[in-house]
RNA sequence: GCGGCAUUGGCGGAAUUGGUAGACGCGCCAGACUUAGGAUCUGGUUCCCAAAGAGUGAAGGUUCGAGUCCUUUAUGCCGCACCA
């Protein structure tokens, strides 16, 4: 019979659905195990082949774990709110949510296609009031909760208040205003005064990456920099525990790293250096405290509040036009000119240690938010610093023995010390530590660990998001009660920012918190009694994926984001699949979200994701035909791929993005490319063979006409016409022959092209397979078959434990090919390779597992056990590594067979003396010469 | 500049602990079947080939033995980047 996928996969589809078979329940005598895809944004282009690789590789392992007796959660949902739907929303008027809700009813079909066994009945939604209700929550606890540094822990705020009425007894007589002001220096969720990027022409904040040479991305609107009032979490105050924790998880080495480099650990001294004529001195942090003989000069960041103490009056128009520069720089525009600039302020500092008068300079390559916003200047040993001193001719005194600073800094931590006092003829290692127990001892500095690690601004002046929880009484923000939430996203009547540029919710009428009443009213009934505001800005992406994992394990849980009987079962996600394209983003705060619930004893494991993959990307494959436009040309005639070069067409073609989906292993669809489009009609071609149809045209192509087309690995995208849309891939070849080749592409966190040139090889091997369950027989299988099983389970097993999906496909042909050789119909043998497929091709594997005789589904089999006795004669080979004493050369000739060899091995006297009387368990030859011997 | 990863036939890629490099698929070649083929089946396919030999980006090293470990180097990809 034939290989029906199509009625097989629909099949299966509706009975697991019917028997809701991969429901999973919260209780279970078997033994937990959560595997997790990073839930997707809803995009209105649907997915697209590169989407489902990292689904289809944590659906395998979640097939395989439960196949393995595990009780195995492995949820979807959405990360709803987002960008793309309010911009449609803005352009078309129709309600960011009705877009969402499409997109995912689309999504959902298209994830059904591919037989995930996703519990759908936990799927989640961040812009679900029911979900986002624990959003705010959190950020709600975040708000009442400061960081205790001595503890290193979140703790409530109450216990900083009692802390200050204790030991301050400034703090009762300050204002509640004032209290709150002060608090709000300590809260994990705060408010600030923050710079950003607004744009006034589109009415809002945009993020760094939306803004070029000053001008915003989307429309080309002038952009400045702008302090505003945001909410902030402390995302800081856990640098520390966000890095060491990293050493307790299992995650790639690279995406460790590239969060070690974002939290940007530094260790070094914090020194004070007093101002020429001043009382107080200003406070600068250095990781090498060794070159403070070399300090020529001071800098300070132009936003640094100690340029106000030190600018002169002769120098201040200077300075205030240099500061006016640089207030209209973007971020980027500063970093993308490198030119030095710098403006000097009148006043000079004293050196701690030489008491040399130094010049105080402001320059904007000195940042605000790292260390004090002021560094001390050596351009001996800094390049920077040389670069500035070069610049404005400063001195410039080498420190380290045999440095030439002629043409550059010497930046190196290595070499002898000189020009340096007390540090003269030490390390420069030494000499850091010799000069950190200086400065403490003569307390003009103390040292101090560095982050580069920033607060994480919350604020987006948005209206697809979540809403704050918070309404301002006096200007000052306080939270709803925590039984008034969730606080639901209000009706609108424009998504764009309001005329005097508040955010899009200042549209909403009924917007304003009645304390009374406890309960959103209308906001022309504002008072000062009762009814407050509310905030206007809503949370951004991040603030729902941050738990949504959390979520997933008690979904429908009304009291609690968790219940704690759910969460001590669950406790982490065991497997995290998804893009690297998160290293620094959801991966950071999600870690931080839940350290922070871990503190509150909310959640009972610190760290979120116990083991993490990232899976690759899938680029596109674009294809290209090639337009003849040479002398005489028509525009209208295509030449083949492999006679571009040929001398008549060198450099007189046009190359021509093509639908991918109209070429098949290169050869183009000839007839469907002049359906394509209408200026492709009356396409004449140049053929691979030379032969050509311009003179003698004809509608239809003999076989043997190929045209064969280019091609390049782009990004997948629309423009480029290689989007591989995996609904097409099913109708083709079906469900499981996309999962099986999309594994086989190769190493799942490797980045590769979508080449459909190999989904034949993977199709064929199905069929072949399917062909072979014809009639299986209740018969004893023979030994060569129950070898030929045996390797396949255990090369299975150890590649689904190893994530080494691609290299299984190829194991399951070898098998089905030795099987077939074999004439192998027994049903007891197929039956177990049909529970071997099962995580690959779920599907065809149901429909195997039945005509065995496999009794309820598939996926409720055991996973079979590899016995090693079938495997032992066949000349597998095991190589072992043998220890050092064990280790010896025999020369033997090479016509010996291998027992011969053995016998020879054995019997001879180095190895007698080495073996002491033990039984070798395995002789391993290595034809030629080698021998190893495992006791 | 700093950090990470990679480099193996015409192509995608195997080689699991240092142990017979090139599995498997694509493509290509030959054959079978066929009125025809974007079908199916069989055999071949690293290079040079009569044989011998050479061979995992390059050069060294460790080892009885290296695609795998070490050093240097080249190229490509990714991340961070005026972080003192």
């Amino acid at each position: 019979m034939e290989y029906n996928f199509q009625e097989i996969e629909q099949h299966w589809q509706e009975e697991w659905e019917k028997a809701q078979a991969y429901r999973v329940s919260n209780q279970s005598e078997r033994k937990p195990f959560y595997v997790l895809d990073m839930f997707p944004y809803p995009s209105g282009a649907g997915l697209h082949v590169g989407h489902p690789l990292g689904y289809i590789a944590s659906d395998i392992y979640s097939r395989y774990k439960r196949l393995q007796g595990f009780n195995v959660l492995h949820p979807m949902g959405f990360d709803a709110y987002g960008l793309p739907a309010e911009q449609y929303a803005i352009q078309t008027g129709q309600h960011p949510e009705k877009t969402t809700n499409q997109n995912i009813a689309r999504y959902i079909e298209q994830l059904r296609k591919i037989g995930f066994c996703y519990d759908w009945d936990r799927m989640v939604r961040t812009c679900d009031p029911d979900f986002y209700h624990w959003t705010q929550w959190a950020f709600r606890k975040m708000f009442l909760s400061y960081y205790d540094e001595t503890r290193q822990q979140a703790r409530p705020i109450e216990e900083l208040v009692a802390r200050f009425e204790k030991e301050d007894p400034t703090w009762n007589t300050l204002s509640e205003k004032e209290q709150q002001e002060r608090l709000m220096q300590y809260r994990i969720a705060y408010l600030s005064d923050t710079k950003v990027n607004w744009c006034p022409e589109l009415g809002t904040v945009l993020a760094n990456d939306e803004v070029s040479e000053g001008l915003s991305v989307r429309g080309g609107f002038p952009v400045e920099q702008r302090v505003m009032r945001q909410w902030s979490l402390r995302v800081s105050a856990y640098a520390a525990r966000l890095l060491e924790g990293l050493d307790k998880i299992d995650w790639t080495e690279s995406l460790k790293e590239t969060q070690r480099n974002w939290i940007g650990r530094s260790e070094g001294a914090e020194m004070q250096f007093r101002i020429k004529g001043q009382d107080e001195p200003f406070t600068i942090f250095t990781t090498r405290a060794d070159t403070v003989f070399g300090v020529t000069f001071m800098v300070l960041a132009p936003e640094s509040e100690y340029v106000a103490r030190v600018v002169t009056e002769e120098q201040r128009a200077e300075v205030e036009a240099y500061l006016d520069r640089c207030k209209h720089r973007t971020e980027r525009e500063r970093i993308a000119d490198r030119r030095v600039t710098g403006v000097f302020t009148g006043s000079y500092a004293i050196n701690p240690l030489t008491q040399n008068e130094i010049p105080i300079y402001i320059s904007d390559y000195v940042l605000a938010g790292y260390g004090t916003g002021a560094i001390m200047a050596v351009p001996a040993h800094d390049s920077r610093d040389y670069a500035f001193a070069r610049h404005f001719n400063l001195p410039i005194i080498p420190l380290i023995e045999g440095a030439d600073v002629s043409e550059q800094s010497f930046d190196a931590k290595e070499g002898k010390m000189v020009n340096s006092g007390f540090l003269n003829g030490m390390e420069v290692k030494d000499a850091i530590r010799a000069m950190k127990q200086y400065i403490e001892k003569e307390g003009i500095g103390r040292v101090k660990v560095n982050y580069r690690l920033r607060d994480a601004i919350f604020s987006r002046q948005r209206y697809w998001g979540e809403p704050f929880p918070v309404y301002y009484k006096d200007g000052m923000p306080y939270m709803l009660p925590e039984e008034c939430l969730p606080l639901e996203l209000p009706e609108v009547s424009d998504f764009k920012p309001t005329k005097d540029g508040q955010p899009p919710l200042g549209h909403a009428q009924y917007w304003a918190w009645n304390t009374e009443t406890q309960q959103v009213v209308d906001k022309a009934l504002i008072d000062e009694k009762t009814i407050f505001p509310l905030e206007l800005c809503t949370m951004p992406g991040f603030a729902g994926s941050s738990a949504y994992y959390l979520r997933y394990m008690d979904n429908k849980n009304t009291d609690a984001l968790v219940s704690p009987q759910a969460n001590q079962y669950w406790r982490q996600v065991n497997l995290y699949i998804g893009g690297t394209e998160h290293a620094t983003g959801h991966l950071i705060y999600s870690r931080f979200w839940n350290k922070f619930l871990f503190d509150m004893g909310v959640v009972c494991e610190d760290e979120p994701f116990s083991k993490l993959i990232n899976q690759g990307m899938i680029q596109g494959r674009s294809n290209f035909v090639y337009r003849y436009i040479g002398e005489g040309s028509t525009g209208n005639l295509y030449i083949s791929y492999n006679l571009i070069d040929n001398p008549e067409y060198k450099d007189k073609v046009q190359p021509i993005h093509v639908n991918v989906n109209i070429v098949h292993n290169d050869i183009l669809d000839i007839d469907a490319f002049r359906n394509w489009m209408p200026e492709y009609k009356n396409a004449q071609f140049v053929y691979a063979d030379g032969t050509t149809d311009v003179d003698n045209p004809y509608i239809g192509t003999p076989a043997e006409k190929q045209y064969i087309c280019g091609w390049a690995v782009e990004k997948m995208s629309k423009s480029m016409f290689n989007v591989v849309n995996p609904d097409d891939v099913i109708a083709k070849y079906g469900a499981d022959s996309l999962r099986l080749f999309e594994m086989f592409l190769g190493p799942l966190e490797m980045s590769k092209p979508w080449d459909t040139s190999g989904i034949d090889g993977v199709h064929r091997f199905l069929k072949k397979l399917w062909n072979m369950y014809e009639a299986p027989i209740d018969a004893e299988p023979t030994r060569e078959e129950l070898r030929s099983l045996h390797k396949l389970i255990k090369k299975i097993t150890w590649d689904i434990e190893n994530f080494s999906f691609n290299t299984s496909i190829p194991a399951f042909m070898i098998a089905q090919n030795e099987l077939s050789s074999l004439k192998c119909n027994k049903a007891a043998v197929l039956r177990e390779i049909a529970v071997l497929l099962a995580p690959y091709a779920p599907h065809i594997a149901e429909a195997m597992w039945h005509k065995c005789g496999g009794e309820g589904f598939v996926i409720d089999a055991e996973w079979p056990v590899c016995n090693e006795a079938y495997l032992e004669e066949d000349g597998v080979k095991y190589p072992v590594q043998f220890n050092g004493k064990m280790r010896f050369v025999l020369t033997l000739p090479k016509t010996m067979s291998k027992e011969e060899v053995e016998q020879a091995v054995l019997s001879n006297a180095d190895t007698q003396k080495v073996l002491a009387g033990a039984t070798p368990k395995r002789v391993i030859v290595v034809p030629g010469k080698i021998v190893n011997i495992v006791l």
